[in-house]
DNA sequence: TCTGGGGTCCTAGGACCC
DNA sequence: TCTGGGGTCCTAGGACCC
């Protein structure tokens, strides 16, 4: 049988979150900021409309901020992570198999419908995630993963849609990819686009077109893949339970210029406290890890940006090594008299924590106790929240934690920022 | 004042080996 | 006139994604 794909994406995810638990945003112009309070990350329909741009500097937004009454929030991943699982939860029981792609998207591998139209499913799902959630959510289907990011994209652009479109079996496929620019197709970014269009090729009607061995040439086999998929051929599976990650990496800019090794190793000692949890999270441990330091490059005064590598005495995920190894190289490349702007770890050469290859001069094994007091510490973080128990080389105060001076509440994870209903 | 964070895959080219 | 031929591994860099 014939396997049809379709791509769950919510609309402007981080905003209708906001929207959720703040029925005052409907109709009004809003966005969501990056961390640090950076750059636009998330417009609602009425900030595009003014002409808000993706990744627009947050300090540019100010007079639209003004003029149009445009709400502007900081980055709350503890509700939007939460709404997420929601929402997953809820697409997961609509199909046999399902890959969550991103924090607001699923591919769903539909299987037999028993002679249900593809599109009224499709809007079943539609309506149930924003019963049952509030999240408004969009839905393509199509014969492989790239045409369904296509229908989902147009699904979104045209509202008489009603937010569902198939793509399979259409008669006019050949003027609706006309429609669609080649750097709107999935896998083609604004290099790739540039170079097509250098060839003639605009559309993504004629990229699918295009000649394989062009495009082999000139894309590799990652392009030709792309290529095949809107020919309607499916070359990239759905994907089941994510493979454990390759590289972890934590960092973050600051809040304001730090110019002190005392805070810049607050600063390290956090990072590499959150890299550890992510590690033990996928039962790994680490041979590797890089510490860096960056000024801001945005800025006239002096730059200095420097990497240091360290391997491992054994594989390890325990926070307290980490964290004095992490320390002790941060010592290394720290020079004083310079801003800087952001620091980072990053944990490479990672092995399952189960099958741990011992180093053979090691003093002694890595002890039970310290792997239990790691566990620990996760279940204890878990419930309460990040930061409820950390390492006092993390710092107190944190000075220079990042920017988040526009942030809702935490509404669905913690017991003391629940929304409060008012009757009226 | 002001510009995010975290990933994956593929290829070319050099080092090294027989 | 002429300086072999492959194979593997590693790294850096480039492309993409959200």
């Amino acid at each position: 049988m014939k396997t049809i794909f379709a791509l769950v994406d919510c609309n402007n995810f981080y905003v209708s979150c906001e929207r959720v638990f703040d029925p005052s945003l409907a109709g009004r112009p809003v966005v969501v900021l990056s961390n640090n309070d950076g750059n636009v990350v998330a417009r609602s329909n009425e900030a595009k409309a003014l002409g808000v741009p993706f990744a627009a500097p947050a300090h540019e937004c100010a007079p639209l901020v003004k003029r149009h009454n445009m709400a502007v929030f900081s980055s709350n991943y503890a509700l939007y992570g939460d709404m997420s699982q929601r929402v997953m939860s809820i697409v997961a029981g609509f199909a046999p198999e399902m890959e969550i792609y991103s924090i607001d998207e699923a591919f769903l591998s539909l299987g037999d419908l028993a002679g249900v139209d593809p599109l009224d499913y499709a809007a079943r799902i539609r309506e149930t995630v924003r019963r049952w959630t509030g999240i408004p959510v969009s839905v393509g289907i199509a014969p492989t993963k790239t045409l369904a990011k296509l229908a989902n994209r147009l699904a979104k652009r045209d509202p008489a849609c009603g937010g569902v479109l198939a793509l399979d079996g259409r008669s006019d496929l050949d003027s609706i990819l006309d429609g669609v620019a080649t750097g709107d197709v999935w896998g083609v970014g604004p290099r790739y686009s540039a170079m097509l269009a250098r060839h003639g090729i605009r559309t993504a009607r004629e990229l699918r077109d295009a000649s394989d061995a062009f495009v082999r040439k000139r894309m590799t086999v990652t392009g030709l893949r792309t290529v095949h998929e809107l020919r309607g051929r499916s070359c990239i599976e759905l994907e089941g339970a994510a493979p454990p990650k390759k590289g972890i990496v934590s960092s973050r800019s600051f809040g304001r210029p730090v110019v002190e090794l005392a805070e810049l190793s607050e600063a390290v000692a956090s990072y590499t406290a959150r890299a550890a949890e992510k590690l033990r999270c996928q039962r790994s441990a680490a041979s590797l890890m890089c510490v860096f330091v960056s000024t801001n490059p945005f800025r006239d005064d002096p730059q200095y940006y420097n990497i240091i590598t360290r391997r491992l005495p054994a594989p390890t995920a325990d926070t307290a090594e980490l964290i004095r190894h992490a320390r002790a190289d941060l010592e290394r490349i720290y020079r004083p008299g310079f801003r800087y702007k952001k620091t980072g770890v990053f944990l490479s050469e990672i092995v399952p924590a189960d099958s741990l290859q011992l180093d053979l001069f090691a003093a002694a094994e890595p002890s039970e106790e310290r792997a239990r007091l790691m566990a620990t510490v996760d279940i204890i973080n878990a419930r309460l929240g990040r930061g409820a128990v950390y390492y006092a080389a993390e710092g107190v105060r944190k000075a220079w934690r990042m920017r988040q001076e526009r942030l809702s509440r935490r509404f669905t994870t913690r017991w003391d920022e629940l929304p409060v209903a008012v009757a009226g």
